[in-house]
DNA sequence: TAACTCACTTGCTTTTTGCAAGTAAGCAAA
DNA sequence: TTTGCTTACTTGCAAAAAGCAAGTGAGTTA
């Protein structure tokens, strides 16, 4: 931690260029594997995205266990301090739909951020335990 | 830009450890000179310092004029670009909250955040234009 | 049991960061 | 007008991080 304040200890979690994507991908994608990340349109190298599981896990913002179905894959889920970035991307989303409007961003997303911002993070944060 | 998606898009902007301190300065901290970003207490490289203010500035986040009292200080301010960044940064200093009671946040912030977030950023942003 | 899948690791190159020192322009006092 | 000071950078070099390609080893499937 390179300070006592709130900014600085954030960034010390995801104060870089993937970390939050592969949050992203957790959350609003519902991916669950090394090879869903992997195959993000950003195109992540194998090492980085090992390196950033392993922080995000030790960071306790994401777990991991042995999926059962084919033991040689791992399966990765959003601890409850993860799940509690959801207001922090929504926010990011919203700036991000002010100055580019070419992005992929559902026209319902933006309708519902307008009328019920809470309600949205709401139900985001809750279809993730479903 | 790396891809379509909004994540991504913010993530160039001020995905990395630097960026948002400085905009944290400019926002809460009203920070205006060269000299002020380098005495922030996570002590930035002059050099780093230097490129952040000019991506940020070439990006549209801030801007700058010469200070006329000393002409050899020159005057960093957001634009309205980087003003609509409050509700990212308030979201950031809730999450660390959550997970860190020993960082520097007054106890208002907590409770306004917690009783009226928009009106909480809704001041902030009014109170840089004055 | 041999080939295959999957999650990683390794080795190497390139890029970025960090640190210390230097520079040039404006300013202030002698 | 010259000297020294402040301020905002720039430069050079070492260290760290990122990017890329290839490899490894455990588990699965034919």
């Amino acid at each position: 931690m390179r300070s006592d304040c709130p900014i600085s200890f954030a960034l010390d979690y995801f104060g870089d260029k993937w970390t939050l994507l592969i949050i992203r991908d957790l959350i609003f994608d519902r991916k669950k594997f090394y090879s869903d990340f992997l195959n993000s349109k950003e195109g992540i190298a194998t090492n980085i995205l090992s390196n950033r599981l392993k922080k995000l896990e030790s960071n306790g913002i994401i777990e991991s266990k042995v999926y059962e179905k084919l033991k040689t894959k791992k399966e990765y889920s959003l601890t409850p301090k993860g799940k509690t970035l959801v207001p922090v991307l929504v926010e990011m989303i919203l700036w991000s739909a002010q100055y580019n409007g070419d992005l992929a961003i559902p026209q319902e997303f933006l309708h519902k951020a307008k009328t019920g911002k809470d309600q949205l993070v709401a139900a985001i944060t809750a279809r993730l335990d479903t």
